[in-house]
RNA sequence: GCGGGAGUAGCUCAGUGGUUAGAGCGCCUGACUGUGACUCAGGAGGCCGCGGGUUCAAGUCCCGUUUUCCGCCCCA
């Protein structure tokens, strides 16, 4: 029965296997995608950073654009009792940002590997695959032009995706240039669409005007046909974008990374230049997102520093890698389950057990007095696969009755020798 | 923020307005007083999401609310 208080809607507690309300809340699945998150960082040498769950809401404003959807309307903020506006962060990229300006890791061209792993909020309305409190994994590659980086970080994100099991998957790239090249093709969408335009409502015409690069990524299907024959974005690039571009899919193929140019990808937050990539399911959208955001340092106080970077929807990976059938096995609590045969070897199974735990060896114990029945099942249902029987007999002998759960094979060992194989 | 479906035991779900609300699985106890996973017997467990209303009578009909799922907006 439903107790009277509930996770806050849109959130979801992540539990031990058998008591998650769905796989993907299972905790060892988010061991692993904690896992998988260390061992990328570790293998293109990415280092932690972990910073407030709420900033001064300001950062993210100047950050992702007043007028993105993700501040504008989905933003968590409050007023704390220090009259100060602060918002639980949106994204992790504006942050990571902050703090490198912060502590200035920044200067002498030092190039700055960094990564996150943590809650993100955005107050929308939840679905499945879409949460309210939901988990990013980030990789940042901070002080670096070369279109080798944006390489990097496609190539980090793909081997990420790839060690929690989805290996099929293909990011689409595209690049959307600079500021000063965006302009010429914002107005050719505009007067593409110009008679459409006219018979939408007031707050689409809105949204039009103030990010023409939106309506390209369209479910409408209507402004869908209306723009067939509107031409490519890749058209309009300034000739060092176009470089870059080419540079980074020859550097793609090299690594052997499966992508594809999709110029309808543009990104709904509004700090990327040139390279912006995702990669999609069909039934959950966006797995991840990224791109260069060359102007984002400067913009937020620090230097000019060209950057590059992906944040990756931990809770939409695990469910499509759920979907594909990966699943990390589950983890016992312990491997080894001491039982008290008889009344009077209850002393001497606490004692084993801390001798065990001595050795560095795990294990789990009854405390309520229990059956020797009960006791074993317990130990079944722990997901321990071997047992140490304590009874008369054995403190008798000094020794003890080692079970194996999985074959149900039972042996009689001398105490001394039992200890010296339970860690095996 | 807009539209629609759903909410009954720990879980998955039955349940024409009419006794004391059921099944399967799980759980507990015993058969087996020193042995789990199989079998058999017994048992515990429910404010039918929450709050109002209609009715002689509501799990069932109506209204509100909340959570969840689906679509839209948007996104990861």
């Amino acid at each position: 029965m439903a107790g009277k208080y509930q996770a806050p809607r849109g959130t979801f507690d992540v539990l031990p296997a058998p008591y998650a309300k769905e796989p993907v809340f299972e905790a060892h699945r988010w061991h692993a995608a904690e896992s998988s998150y260390r061992k990328v960082a570790g293998l293109f040498g990415y280092q932690e950073v972990r910073t407030p769950i709420f900033e001064d809401i300001e950062l993210f404003l100047r950050s992702s654009g007043e007028t993105s959807d993700v501040v504008s309307k989905e933003m968590y903020d409050f007023k704390d009792k220090g009259d100060r506006h602060v918002a639980l962060r949106p994204e992790g990229t504006a942050p990571a940002m902050r703090a490198y300006i912060d502590s200035s890791m920044g200067g002498q061209g030092v190039v700055s590997r960094l990564c996150y792993f943590g809650p993100v909020f955005r107050y929308n309305r939840p679905q499945k695959g879409r949460y309210r409190q939901f988990h990013q994994a980030g990789y940042e590659l901070i002080g670096s032009p070369s279109p080798l980086a944006d390489a990097e970080i496609i190539t980090a994100t793909v081997r990420y995706f790839k060690e929690i099991g989805l290996d099929n998957l293909v990011v689409k790239v595209n690049s959307i240039g600079r500021a000063e090249t965006r302009g010429a093709y914002e107005l050719a969408i505009l007067s593409h669409v110009d008679k459409w335009l006219d018979g939408q409502d007031e707050e689409q015409q809105a949204k039009a005007r103030k990010n023409p690069l939106r309506l390209l990524d369209t479910k409408d299907p209507d402004l869908r046909a209306e723009l067939d024959g509107l031409p490519s974005i890749l058209g309009f690039l300034g000739d060092d974008s176009k470089a870059n571009f080419a540079a980074l899919q020859e550097h793609l193929a090299e690594s052997g990374v499966a992508y594809e140019v999709d110029d309808s990808i543009v990104r709904g937050l509004d700090y990327y230049t040139d390279t912006v990539f995702e990669v999609v399911s069909t039934e959950y959208g966006a797995l991840c997102g990224g791109g260069r955001y060359d102007g984002l340092v400067e913009q937020l106080g620090g230097p000019s520093t060209p950057s590059v970077g992906v944040g990756i929807g931990v809770e939409r990976a695990l469910l499509v890698a759920d979907m594909a059938g990966k699943a990390p096995r589950a983890e016992a609590p312990s491997r080894w389950y001491v039982v008290a045969a008889t009344e009077s070897a209850r002393a001497a199974a606490r004692t084993l057990a801390i001798e065990l735990r001595s050795m560095g060896v795990g294990c789990t114990l009854d405390l309520d007095g229990r059956s020797v029945k009960a006791q074993f099942k317990q130990a079944d249902r722990n997901g321990a696969s071997m047992t140490a029987v304590l009874g008369d007999d054995e403190l008798a002998n000094e020794t003890v009755s080692v079970k194996d759960l999985v074959t149900g094979e039972q042996k009689t060992l001398p105490r001394h020798v039992f200890l010296r194989i339970a860690d095996d």
